[in-house]
DNA sequence: CGTCTATTTGAATGTACTCAAAAGCGGTGG
DNA sequence: CCACCGCTTTTGAGTACATTCAAATAGACG
């Protein structure tokens, strides 16, 4: 079973040994869905940790008035989980669905415990890594009460580099918090500004 | 030296034995702000990672405009740190200011690495609280992007009980990304609304 | 009591939304 | 190959939400 872009993401702060790399092996799945495909619906329990290999995902929520909200989208060597419903193991907050086919590597709840005992190093890296999601999140926050839609937008392109090629801008906007439309009149009034 | 409410705090997550509470005991310093003091200002590298015992500080940043935004409020057991400066000992981002006179217990950059040496349990512990911090963040990207400054209001009540009295409505205004103004009109609309 | 800051109120303005309709675009089947 | 379908994007008009600036009022503190 190949996980080497998973030891390749966690080589970012921990370097693992061949047995451990062996051991990890044993221990994740490899899965695919196709583009539109749900990974995780609403209300359901988040079953895996998923490892984007390749691909393309959004998590989101729809409100009672059935307005979809995109907290995040996830590409290649991102996460995709619901982390509130994956520890709990209780009604996801969150959808997760494919924007693209995309190949996974998954660790179940019970497998996310055991990759701990089995190699406790990684217990630092997803320290790590959540101390950057948290600088990350701080700084979501910041611009989210702070900013213009134009300067949210300009952040979303430098946070998700060549992704704007690959979605929709309905997603954008949503991700955002805007309506479509107003995103399409604020991108038509930037380019005519740039050309004066 | 008393640590209890940190050891308290830990013991959500953990239990330590009386020599791990006695070698934490060492770690740490006792310090105390005053109201309106600085533990930290944006550009200073965040010296202490710092658990408050009793108190209140927001943390915030200053825009090119001069208006402040604040991150986040941090009352009694919780941390106010800036942990992009903090982990990587780089600039501040944010500032860190006392709303109240603040008692804390401080770990430096090299105590905080010590402290999962000494306790390797504490990995667990931070990664724990981590998760945690992750689900609250998404979880108020979600609010930015998908409520109105109503609820986002009756939002920050929830999550921080009883702290409206203690601090000036301008500070919660900022809290929520609006205008001092307009929060005042709101609550006037909303209590007018009650009344019917 | 006076001073400083916070809150409220008013008027004008700007930012973003809704609803409806038109135009564009991509895929599919005949 | 192109005609049609479904979905996305754009455009228009009217409206709602939130801001700015200025001034008045109210509170807090030495």
């Amino acid at each position: 079973m190949d996980i080497t872009p998973l030891v390749q993401h966690f080589a970012k702060f921990i370097s693992l040994d061949e047995k451990e790399i062996e051991l990890l092996g044993l221990l994740v799945r490899h899965h695919t869905i196709k583009n539109r495909e749900f990974l995780l619906k609403e209300g359901e329990i988040c079953l895996y940790d998923s490892f984007i290999v390749k691909g393309c995902v959004k998590i989101f929520q729809i409100d009672e008035q059935g307005k979809e909200h995109i907290i995040s989208f996830a590409i290649e060597n991102w996460w995709a989980v619901d982390m509130y419903s994956f520890i709990g193991q209780l009604p996801a907050v969150y959808s997760i669905q494919a924007l693209e086919d995309t190949d996974l590597i998954q660790f179940t709840r019970k497998q996310y415990d055991l990759r701990y005992e089995i190699i406790p190093q990684l217990n630092k890296f997803t320290r790590k890594m959540l101390e950057n999601a948290y600088v990350v999140h701080q700084s979501r926050i910041l611009q989210n009460i702070s900013l213009l839609v134009e300067e949210k937008y300009l952040k979303f392109l430098e946070k998700y580099p060549n992704l704007e090629s690959r979605i929709s801008q309905r997603h954008i906007a949503s991700y955002l918090g805007v309506s479509p439309e107003f995103l399409s009149r604020m991108k038509k009034a930037k380019i005519l500004k740039k050309k004066k």
